[in-house]
DNA sequence: GCCCAATCCTTACTTATGTTATTCTCACGT
DNA sequence: ACGTGAGAATAACATAAGTAAGGATTGGGC
């Protein structure tokens, strides 16, 4: 199985051979976790960055009254902050919907990394800035959608994100998430987001069974749901991956 | 008036006489803006970096429907993402919501201040980080509070930062928003804003009247809105603005 | 001092989404 | 095989927030 992070990047910039063997160095320590772990908890100050090599992950932060926020959704090649050291705690958590391969990196590690290989840093750099653009974008989702096209725009989403580093053929990839998940991730019930599941699969829009989502129309997805994934910003190379 | 980069930074890190000069250098090119321009589009790649000295500005997209959504505000002392130059196109547009002083700072510069003064690169990237788990509070805002509740955290973290760069005293302090900017901020509509802010007002928490916020009861404002100012990552030099 | 436009406020009505609760369906462990 | 529990599916009902439309204020430009 390739590198996702390594397919990540690379569809952002070209790596010379000297780049591509520091990037597998960093993945070296890899340990295997097993599902609901949290690797870093709200208010801790963790030593080393993670990178995720196989599972899903997330973000995401609990309210006194004991609802949850989902901020964001990891998946294979993608790195937790690689910066959180300047910030004196975590202001959510970071936890793990799968069981997952996970790579630990030291701080120096990536430091120096970033120092002798000037095109990693850049395409690092790259990476934490999209994971920004998403989480503007999940904003404009949340702030400005109804449930229907709120939920049509995530697919889409994790669709190209997973399509990236080579983990969707044609339209089916996994998506393990719960109803409540997807609640929890789009401001809305479990209940509500059955409800709008139910009509997708009605116009026939997608099927969604054993943790497989398959997309079936996507150009009526793409387009009920408004998606334009140029705040992804996989331009270079997104010739590669059109949408259709 | 003093700089409001330099007081932002401040209450992050300890800066030497000769840090300090160099931020002001940074801003030495100013600009004065009417109200209402933008200062970057969507779509374009900006050369330089903007730093608010005075006025707000904000972070919006445009979607296909004609709607906004507001995903930043920005207060004096703000930068406008230094690496953007790192993406090839802006994901969204920012603006000048009052007529504004802005410092145009051209890329090198940056980099060149940042290369020679350590404690301010960091302090920029606290500044970044800052941002970023700003945006992350909002998704949670949005995805989670109902209007009431909403509006007095925005009102809540607006005070904070306000406060964090001068410009609020006691509770009261600039705020240029109409109740359709709110909205497009809050994903609410401006009518629901105003009954809400009425509410709000008969419950005595707030005052909001000519573009200034009197924060009436800052203790029973803090309490509903669940507000928990971690995420604001003030920690060092926070005792001196308690909450209470 | 007056006008115009933007902002604000208000009302009556509609609707998307939340709430609560019950049943159904598997996958899994023993 | 059997029970158990997590997740999914439904249903009836409640409510927060949206829609549309009009009137009231305000403040800047002439």
């Amino acid at each position: 199985m390739p590198n996702a992070l390594l397919r990540k990047l690379s569809s952002f910039i070209d790596l010379s051979e000297g780049d591509r063997q520091a990037i597998e160095g960093l993945c070296s320590h890899r340990i295997t976790v097993e599902a609901k772990r949290n690797l870093v908890r709200e208010g801790e100050r963790p030593n080393d960055v993670y990178l995720l090599l196989d599972g899903w992950g997330y973000r995401y932060k609990l309210l006194p009254d004991g609802g949850r926020h989902i901020l964001a959704y990891l998946i294979p090649g993608d790195l937790c902050d690689i910066h959180i050291f300047i910030l004196k705690t975590m202001d959510h958590t970071l936890g793990l919907l799968t069981p997952a391969t996970v790579a630990i990196i030291p701080q120096e590690r990536i430091l120096e990394v970033m120092d002798k290989h000037p095109r990693i840093e850049r395409a690092l750099w790259w990476a934490t800035l999209v994971d920004e653009a998403v989480l503007r974008e999940w904003l404009v989702n949340i702030g400005q959608r109804d449930a229907y096209t709120r939920l049509a725009h995530l697919f889409c989403e994790l669709w190209m994100r997973m399509r990236a580093v080579g983990l969707a053929d044609e339209g089916r990839f996994s998506l393990p998430l719960t109803q409540e998940e997807l609640g929890d991730t789009m401001g809305l019930t479990a209940v509500h987001v059955n409800r709008t599941l139910q009509r997708m699969r009605a116009e026939k829009l997608i099927m969604l069974e054993s943790r497989h989502l398959t997309i079936t129309d996507a150009p009526r997805l793409v387009e009920t749901a408004g998606f334009e994934p140029n705040y992804l910003h996989l331009d270079r190379r997104a010739e590669i991956a059109k949408l259709r």
